[in-house]
DNA sequence: ACCTGAACACCGTTCAAGT
DNA sequence: ACCTGAACACCGTTCAAGT
């Protein structure tokens, strides 16, 4: 499965020229398999049979590069129908999904929380989100403020969900983080040791693993029902 | 104001030994005013009069330095009283707060928000949290999906609010998407079309100014609108 | 304990040159 | 148009040596 020497495209006879897309494409794979740290412009350049400076003639330079790898995490997908669907169910739907992609790509998660993307391809999906809304009942000024409570709650949330530690955490931070949280005061934090169990490892800010290898989908559906209901109230 | 040759500690007679504390300060104030990107183990080292390696003696690496510096923003935040004030009131009171601390630290939002953080700072927040939402009426589970669904608005929200272009964007790209945007097909995005004018700049996925220049205000006090009524919803 | 100074193994990017 | 190949100006980090 991996590439080696030469790389894939000495594999063929025909070395067809590369397309910005064949670069962004590589880029996608090889951040979701080494992580985005791992992404160099030498090691993608090797990865694909290349010299590494042929790949500025494609794609400009680095951070160019990666805000089109994060751009293609939402593109392709489609999302259901509206007709004959509540406005509600719809919204529900549109947000697992897109919260599934950006699971499939998680080392890309912080870009796309973190960078502005500036990507006409996003149109068609801000259209349909709007007219969803629209038929909510908001509009105007309140039609873009609700499309941004939700893009901001679904983008915004979901990143965090797949925040992860630091490459170079030193091994067994996390137990060590346990054990501090174990510890803590009963008399200055009852609540929090009240709800120990159920908060440890499970919520921001009191977690050690990431959503990644340890998904928050209760809590996911728990925040899109608040959502989801504070755009009933808001419309209503 | 700013240092220069052998940097800041030069000028005192004693050259007292630097602290961990004064390496992540120094950080925090290179992050502000040059970005993230700017930030080098060389530039800083210069900045505080030092050889570069002499600040991995007290940060360990780069990366741990960069949430070290992260962690900063949100500390020494003093929430406001409980008593006396509705769970609701002290909660927006409380996102404001968050919000107007990031806004402060706009280069480090991407960091805090895909970044996870392992800091037992945070524990005295988390309690006020809980015990405002314990209030609020939510327990066990729900309160432990209640906290993330605030903590997740929150950071994420804001988080997008100040994402930033990549460094590299070419001049006047905005006014070239501002120009993909109005000439955008009226008869399939109509609704997009018919709320263009507030929709452009003003919307996530259709804005070319950062929260930094350009903040959501408005749009942000309707998101936390919708996530107070929807907690109240649910809790009710 | 805390810092210097040299050194290593990388980076991203530019640019002339090839085809 | 598209890619090679060399070169430049950096990086983060390790480690022995100093005090």
């Amino acid at each position: 499965m991996k590439s080696s020497g030469p790389g894939n495209r000495a594999r063929q006879g025909v070395r067809s020229p590369l397309s910005r897309a064949d670069v962004v494409d590589a880029a996608v794979r090889y951040i979701d398999e080494h992580g985005l740290d791992a992404l160099t412009m030498r090691a993608l350049a090797k990865e694909m049979g290349v010299y590494p400076t042929a790949l500025y003639w494609h794609i400009g330079s680095k951070p160019q590069l990666v805000v089109a790898a994060s751009a293609r995490v939402l593109d392709g997908l489609v999302l259901p129908a509206e007709r004959g669907v509540d406005w509600d169910v719809w919204l529900g739907q549109v947000a697992r999904l897109c919260r599934a992609a950006m699971h499939r790509h998680p080392n890309l998660a912080p870009i796309m929380g973190s960078q502005l993307v500036v990507s006409t391809t996003a149109i068609p999906f801000v259209e349909r989100m709007l007219s969803v809304l629209e038929r909510a009942g908001f509009e105007n000024d309140e039609l873009v403020d609700s499309f941004n409570a939700v893009i901001g709650f679904l983008l915004g949330w979901v990143t965090l969900e797949l925040s992860a530690p630091p490459v170079d955490a030193e091994a067994g931070w996390q137990t060590a983080f346990a054990a501090e949280l174990r510890e803590v005061d009963p008399n200055t934090f009852p609540v929090l040791t009240r709800n120990m169990t159920a908060m440890a490892n499970n919520a921001f800010l009191a977690r050690w693993d990431t959503g990644r290898d340890k998904p928050m989908d209760r809590s996911f559906e728990a925040a899109l029902d608040v959502l989801i209901r504070g755009l009933r109230s808001k419309a209503g």
